[in-house]
This record gives C-alpha cells, structure tokens and sequence, in this order.
DNA sequence: CCAACCGGGGTCTGCCATAGTA
DNA sequence: TACTATGGCAGACCCCGGTTGG
C-alpha cells in the first residue's frame, strides 16, 4: 500500500517536472497578425451590425490559406459571421511548429473554429501536448489526422487537471502518449466525465471481487485506450451483455475484461450484440452447444469485434479443409490470421501431406518464420 | 528441442445534439 | 438568441515472439 503511495507521488511530480515553463513573450508574427485582426474587425464593423454578413476579409483570408471554405461553411457556419478571427495567427502558428501548407488547410477546413483560438492559448496548449509528446511532429501528426482533438476546447486548466489526474492513477508517460495518440479526445473530456469513467471501472472490480480494483481500471485503460472516449452508458451496457450472454464466473469476466476483451468493451452494444447473434447461429448450427459458444467467445472475444462475413469466411474456409469445428473451438486463435494467410498456408500445407485430423491446427497460430521454418522441415521429410 | 501458451504492439474521426453562456 | 463547449454515437484485425513445461 504505502509502495503504491509512493510511485503515485512520484508520478505526480513527475508529470510536474515535465512541464517546461510557458513562454512570456511572443514571437513578432503575433504583433502582425493582431494588427491585421484589428483592421479585419474595424472594416466589418459597420455592416455587423446590420446582417451579420459573411466577414470578407476572412473568406479572403482563408482561400489564401487553401482552405476548403465550402466544407468549412457547411461544418461550423458561426465562425464565419464572426467579426474578429486569427485564421492567419493560427496558420503562422502550425507553420512555425512544422505544419505544411497542405495540412494547414486541411485542419482549418475540418475544423474551423480553430481560427477562433489566440495564439497565447495555443501556445499554451502546445506546451500541455508537448509535455506528452516528445516532438513536435508527433503533436502536429495528431492534429493533421484529428484537429477537433486540438482546437474543440478552451480549456487548458482542464487539459492540464486531466494530466494530472491520470498520472495519479498510476498511468505512465507512455500509457499518456498512448492515449494522447489514440484518443486524442481523452484529455478534452471535462475532468469530471474521466473521473466518472474510471469511478465506473473501480466500481466494476468491486462488484467482481476484484482485490485490486484500482489496477483492474488502471489495466482496462492501459489495454484500450479509446475506453475513456465511450459513455460509461455503453461501458454498462457491454459488460451486462458479456454477462448476459456469456453467463460468467466472476473470475472469468475479471480475466475477459484484462485481457482481450478490453477492446471490445467499447463496441457499440448493437453491434456487438448483432455479431454475437450472427456467429452464435453459425455454430449452432455446425452443432456446437450453447457452453461452447460461450466458451468459444470466452476465449475468442475478437469475435465480437470482427465482422461477421470476414469471420464466417474463415470458419468455412478451415471446415474445407478437413478441420473440424472442434479442434477450431480447441484453437480459435488461429481466426486472428487473415483469410488470406490461413488459405496460403493450409494449400502449402496440404502440398506436403499435412495431416490435419492427426498433427492438429496448432501449426497455423504462429508467426511467419515460425511457420516457415517448420514448413521448410516438412517438406524435407517429404 | 519443440509445441503450446500467452501477452504485446500498432493504432482510430467526424459528425450531431444540446445545455450553457455572453 | 446565436454560438460555444462538451457529450455521445457508428465504424470494425492481424501478427510476432518470449516463456514454459514436457
């Protein structure tokens, strides 16, 4: 208990450290483009007041920038009637960070209320993402495959507080970096809504037995990160289906929900429940029973996630093959492999005289060079 | 030595609804 | 009352190799 207390501290005070100080000065650009901000708002002043039009200056702005004005329109309208934006600040701002033209545009297009932002906020923020990142082409990397992750808040206490509080919980730098670049949204969640989520999951390890509960969240957050961009609404959901529908121990859903099942946990739950249905149906209907089937996602939980055709695909391609629905529910790892590489190897496979109701399917679940090294000794003997 | 078990790694947004706010 | 900030939703795998026990 105390060790634990203790890394927590630490962590905390690492996450601190991490923290360069924020500038208190700003480059020249930031004098120019107020200046020109100034001018943009004094010209359209007049007319605001009338109709609220469209700001030139702005639309004029913007195709300079390259910016996708139709997309931009259509997306966030608002900031197009507004007298005083920083299109080119924000533009001078990803630039100096490393951004393209290309992807300048591309981020204002999909995102347009980034003009809205200062350049001290962004300045700020950047510093938040940096203490994260290590440099800043992983920051810009983020915000060119996801701008609304950077720009939809104007918080950058909340940013901070979330930091802060995942590291309290034990979660490292890197388990950070990874939810910075998978789940970007993560840290723009109030603090509350996190706090929630991972109340949720505490509260799960409880009810299940757990005697760890903090490291039963703390290892389903590591495991999916996109955990803490789903309602807990969904959260429930799913895990009342798992147990529903798979009629668990509790020590069998704890094992689930640490391992592969993680990641399904933040499934829709239609979805889920409909794929759950599809293949249920296929295997009763090459005569498994409802304990198998069970057991069969138990051991399988991909299965809730993999589309049905892919899977059902796979299933038929491997009873083909003189494989058995048993000794598939023996080994359903080997439905991680794509349809493409299975069917390679069992034709190679077969070329040799494999004997699959004899050696088993066990040679199919290995790595490439595994596989290959002993297809090499098969075909010796051969 | 080798089969079998098992965990890890990469990586994922863009839109809509609505309460709150100035 | 228009606009902002924030919550929520649908979408849908594959592969590698360390370790261990016989």
């Amino acid at each position: 208990m105390t060790a634990r207390m203790g890394s927590q501290v630490m962590n905390i005070n690492l996450c601190r450290t991490r923290f360069p100080d924020l500038p208190n000065c700003f480059p020249p650009a930031w004098f120019k483009i107020s200046y020109l901000r100034l001018c943009a708002f004094s010209r359209n002043h007049a007319t605001e007041a009338i109709q609220k039009p469209e700001n030139a200056a702005l639309l004029s702005n913007l195709s300079v920038l390259g910016v996708d004005i139709k997309m931009a329109q259509k997306r966030q309208p608002g900031v197009f009637r507004k007298v005083a934006t920083n299109e080119e600040g924000v533009a001078e701002f990803l630039k100096s960070k490393g951004a393209n033209r290309k992807t300048i545009a591309s981020i204002i297009s999909r995102y347009p209320r980034a003009i809205t932002r200062s350049y001290h906020h962004l300045e700020e923020r950047w510093q938040l993402w940096r203490s994260i990142f290590k440099t800043d082409s992983e920051v810009i990397s983020v915000i060119g495959r996801s701008p609304e992750s950077y720009f939809r808040s104007s918080d950058n206490g909340n940013f901070e507080k979330n930091i802060n509080f995942f590291c309290s919980l034990g979660l490292t730098s890197k388990d950070l970096h990874r939810i910075l670049t998978t789940a970007p949204r993560a840290f723009s969640n109030s603090l509350e809504l996190n706090k929630q989520m991972v109340k949720l999951l505490q509260d799960l390890g409880v009810s299940l037995g757990d005697e760890n509960p903090d490291a039963f969240a703390k290892r389903i957050m590591t495991k999916n990160a996109y955990i803490l961009i789903r309602s807990t609404k969904r959260i429930k959901t799913n895990v009342d289906f798992f147990t529903e529908a798979l009629k668990p121990s509790n020590s069998e859903l704890i094992k689930l929900l640490q391992g592969q099942g993680a990641e399904v946990l933040d499934l829709s739950t239609d979805y889920m429940k409909r794929n759950f249905k599809n293949i249920s149906d296929q295997l009763y209907s090459l005569g498994c029973t409802t304990e198998e089937v069970q057991k069969f996602f138990l051991d399988y939980p991909p299965a809730f996630y993999a589309s049905f055709e892919k899977l059902s695909n796979k299933i038929d391609c491997l009873l083909e093959s003189q494989i058995s629905i048993k000794q598939l529910l023996k080994k359903p790892r080997i439905l991680e492999f794509s349809a493409m590489n299975l069917k390679n190897r069992i034709k190679e496979l077969e070329r040799v005289g494999y004997d699959f109701t004899k050696h088993g399917v066990t040679i199919l679940d290995s790595s490439r060079r595994r596989f290959e090294a002993k297809l090499g000794k098969l075909i010796e003997e051969y």
